[in-house]
DNA sequence: AGAGAACCTGCAATCGATTGCGTGCCTAAT
DNA sequence: ATTAGGCACGCAATCGATTGCAGGTTCTCT
């Protein structure tokens, strides 16, 4: 009786309202030439048989598809899975869908990566780049041939571009200020990859702090590591605390290897927050399960997927080039737990006096 | 000098080599009827001018495309995020790539997903259900239309369909006997959603091990949970310590919720493993960075997607319906660490007789 | 040398939706 | 009443790749 599943067209219900496949096409798609009627009864006929456009013709016709491209390093990462979410969501009630794609912090792979994404004709690409990437020239492709890039996070050191970024330095300045304001007096610094912005904002802030309150700044405490993975984390730990004069606090540029830091300092009976305060960066939900909890620097990870891909649309609907707002900052917020707070210490020390 | 590169088509590489559009196309695809020499220079000039097939085109008019979509509860999770690892590099070096989407665990953010999986046209399926999901009808849609659906880790309880999953009963079956090789004489069971089997299975496995240990069947201490969430494993765990006769050993059917129990155990002065032994299922990372570490069932989580993958593509291949393997099972393996490891305990209790 | 086989290649239709241009009709203005 | 203008809709080309069928060439075998 029903036609086959297979291929319910607008052929189909062209022919079945006496019209042609240009005006069911125009009416689905509330052409201003298409009567009110007519488009009600074809609007009508369509939910009933349950048409679904082909999006592939709409595509191969239009040259547009309704998919955004999104290239993270890692899915797993607490700070990226939910930035994708917040893409997602608002995708969705936009009507487009998003398709993701991992660089596993590796540029060939981001390379390789984003060509398949190009491949799939994307019309809008959302990135944060892998921690190895310097050069930008495979975003080329697509500026080149229309297709916005928005970066976020981890965004290319050049101005212009469109990206959403949180407010690296003053997250860094506020979060060292903690320390400080804690009582520690030589506070080292794992920063990621040098070349990253977002770790060289997070340098400038903490040196920032560090100069504000007439500290000295001491490049043997100062690291930048590639990965900042747990390894590393033990690591970066060992090298600082074996130091003739080892520093009374951590600000870790993310948290796997702050709760490194934690995970050294314990085994080797370094007390935290009393002898070592660590503070991290994302607020990962690891924080509140490491014993102590640690202190971290919360992100608004949702809101910049939703900023990400508004952005991206209104660079889509603009295409004309008018001049579109190509830099949105976030705030963040210390969040202080117990690796660095010494209210209690403090309060015994003032009152053993 | 140039085309523009908006559209270098097998139009161009025909036209520039003076062959038709359909004797480029045939090359291309490897074709059997395409001379040798001619073959070779079209692929030559294609790959010079960097030609890229236009996949919409293609799709349109095989009606197939190089997609499969993967839904999910949660791309966050270390299991998932590691299965999808595993699909995604099987299916680059297929040729294929995949498009991710989330459930959240709702039955309803399922289904509506899916349809949006559907009308992007994938050419195969690779599920996961939301914890919510009982009744599997939205699948038909893709079954009925020949795309081939392969369930992997929390799979329907139907027997027609094709599944990956790891052998839960006997998973079960070794932590629980782990936990009595312990010592311990009174385990309760934390399990997930009663309709999904392999939260089935996993109590079945547990059941035997105390039954073949002659150990009591305590209705009290066996309780499923919804969503095995931090928060859920909490009150899971205050609930069975609070009994008159709490256990003295908690099989945990996922890590977040044994972590958990982990936590609350140490607020409240009951030493793990000395008191209480517990472990988790997964593996996940977070098992070594709690205090104690938690023991776990490992899931062979890249492996899984790997084969779900492969069960895909036959399917594809075989479209005719000949029998494919429509079950795999894969092993898992018990990972010993302090938070069950009672052994120190045990030898010092041997000496002091 | 002739005939059939094997091998190459092109023509044109096709997948389903979109859209510039043209046509017929009705309304309103002169 | 005539015409200009707007409205509603259809025709046919188009997006780029694929493929059944037919036509042509070369080769092989007797």
């Amino acid at each position: 009786m029903e036609e086959k599943k297979k291929g319910l067209t607008i052929y189909d219900l062209a022919e079945e309202l006496n019209v042609s496949p240009s005006t069911v096409s125009r009416a689905l798609n509330d052409h201003h030439s298409i009567g009110k009627k007519t488009k009600k009864a074809i609007k009508k006929l369509a939910q009933e048989r349950g048409y679904r456009p082909n999006s592939l013709a709409s595509s191969l016709r239009t040259n547009r598809t309704n998919t955004i491209g999104i290239m993270v390093s890692w899915i797993n990462r607490p700070f990226i899975s939910t930035l994708i979410s917040g893409i997602e969501k608002t995708a969705k009630l936009a009507g487009y869908h998003a398709i993701i794609s991992q660089s596993h912090d590796s540029t060939e792979l981001e390379v390789e990566n984003l060509q398949a994404l190009y491949e799939s004709r994307i019309s809008a690409l959302i990135v944060s780049l892998a921690m190895e990437t310097v050069n930008y020239d495979h975003f080329d492709l697509f500026t080149q041939n229309g297709i916005p890039v928005v970066f976020v996070d981890r965004i290319p050191s050049s101005r212009e571009i469109h990206k959403v970024q949180i407010n690296n330095f003053n997250a860094a300045f506020e979060a060292t200020e903690h320390l400080i304001e804690q009582g520690c007096r030589r506070i080292a610094h794992f920063g990621g990859a040098k070349h990253q912005s977002i770790y060289e904002d997070r340098l400038s802030g903490y040196i920032a702090a560090l100069k504000k309150n007439n500290m000295e700044i001491d490049q043997s405490i100062i690291i930048h590591a590639n990965s900042l993975s747990a390894e590393e984390g033990i690591r970066l730990t060992e090298q600082v605390m074996a130091l003739d004069n080892p520093p009374d606090g951590i600000f870790c540029t993310n948290d796997t290897a702050a709760v490194s830091a934690i995970q050294y300092a314990k085994s080797h009976g370094i007390r935290i927050p009393e002898d070592l305060a660590i503070i991290g960066f994302n607020n990962d939900p690891i924080c509140q399960i490491i014993d102590p909890p640690l202190s971290s620097v919360d992100h608004p990870a949702w809101e910049m997927g939703k900023a990400a891909f508004m952005q991206a649309m209104s660079l889509l609907s603009n295409e004309n080039g008018s001049p579109v707002d190509n830099k949105i900052t976030l705030d963040t917020r210390v969040i202080v737990r117990a690796s660095s707070d010494r209210s209690e210490v403090l309060a015994k020390a003032t009152s053993e006096e």
